[in-house]
DNA sequence: AATATATGTTAAACATGTTTACTTAACGAA
DNA sequence: TTCGTTAAGTAAACATGTTTAACATATATT
């Protein structure tokens, strides 16, 4: 990696963690791109040029949460439990994860509702990746003969996830 | 009345009627409250006195589209048709209301959402009124006997009209 | 009528997200 | 090494919603 490119990834990260910190600290709207970049020690253009906008900012500072929590969760799956269970298990973890932050992931969401995925990738993604894992848990019940072998996995996740 | 509270109402009016065309137009974000002021005659400080925000200030166009659409409605209201039909014609009604304005309405339901109900009160004030009507139908209904007696009309209107 | 008060209105200022034009320094080629 | 190119970074400007302080005049009071 290049010295300049070390650095840019450098000062993205710092923005970035100074943006968790302010926005956890006192919400979005509270928070503003010059705090921010004051605390980040860079400019506000800067967070700009790294993030695009202030909602792209709080959608990577949410993702990361979320990446953090649903890792978190996958992790301690119950093992030996059934499929209702684990899917009960993931369900009301990102719950408490979603009230953990609520504030913060209601400001994301009156921003970016009505808008296009490709405006979310981070979220875009995680999504895909939640209802990829449903998709293989539903598939090992089918295996399991606990499903009927006819159930489309992906509609079946999907309709899970969008509890 | 006044005649300055009469030439108040008469600026106040003028505004709403510039942020309506406005909107209509170009949208929300596009349409500046400078941009409305100017077609109104007024200052973009004057704008925010009477309206106090330019959410509001959408949200006021918005229930006086409302406001004539269900008007309409009730006025069109197929009589010798039963307690269906009848609901059915309020409900694709207004939809065919939002959708002849969808974008304002997104734009309003994303400035407002996850707000108290006090900070729209022009809408909750429209929508206790949608259910009041829902609410003397379903009464007329139990009166005919074609709903159970014991049916709470507000529980039911509310339902219906959440949907 | 003269004066004081209340109120509708606004110009100017402010806050903040975003854009633009420029600077600086790292990188690659000679 | 030297020099032109490229890219990270930013200061200053801009756009726009909102606030503030001041103004002007209709209304109330004497």
């Amino acid at each position: 990696m290049n010295r300049r490119e070390s650095s840019k990834n450098e000062t993205r990260r710092l923005i970035l963690e100074a943006a968790k910190a302010l926005f956890a600290e006192k919400g979005m709207e509270e928070s503003t791109l010059r705090d921010i970049a004051a605390k980040a020690g860079a400019s506000p253009a800067s967070v700009i040029v790294h993030f695009k906008n202030k909602t792209a900012l709080l959608e990577e500072a949410l993702v990361d949460d979320i990446d953090r929590s649903f890792s978190a969760l996958v992790g301690s799956m119950p093992e030996g439990a059934g499929f209702l269970a684990r899917v009960m298990h993931l369900w009301t973890g990102m719950l408490w994860a979603y009230d953990r932050n609520r504030n913060l992931y209601r400001a994301l969401i009156s921003h970016t509702i009505f808008q296009p995925a490709g405006e979310t990738p981070g979220m875009s993604k995680q999504s895909d990746e939640c209802i990829r894992l449903l998709s293989t848990m539903i598939e090992e019940q089918k295996a399991a003969g606990v499903l009927h072998p006819d159930t489309d996995p992906f509609v079946a996740s999907a309709s899970l996830f969008s509890l």
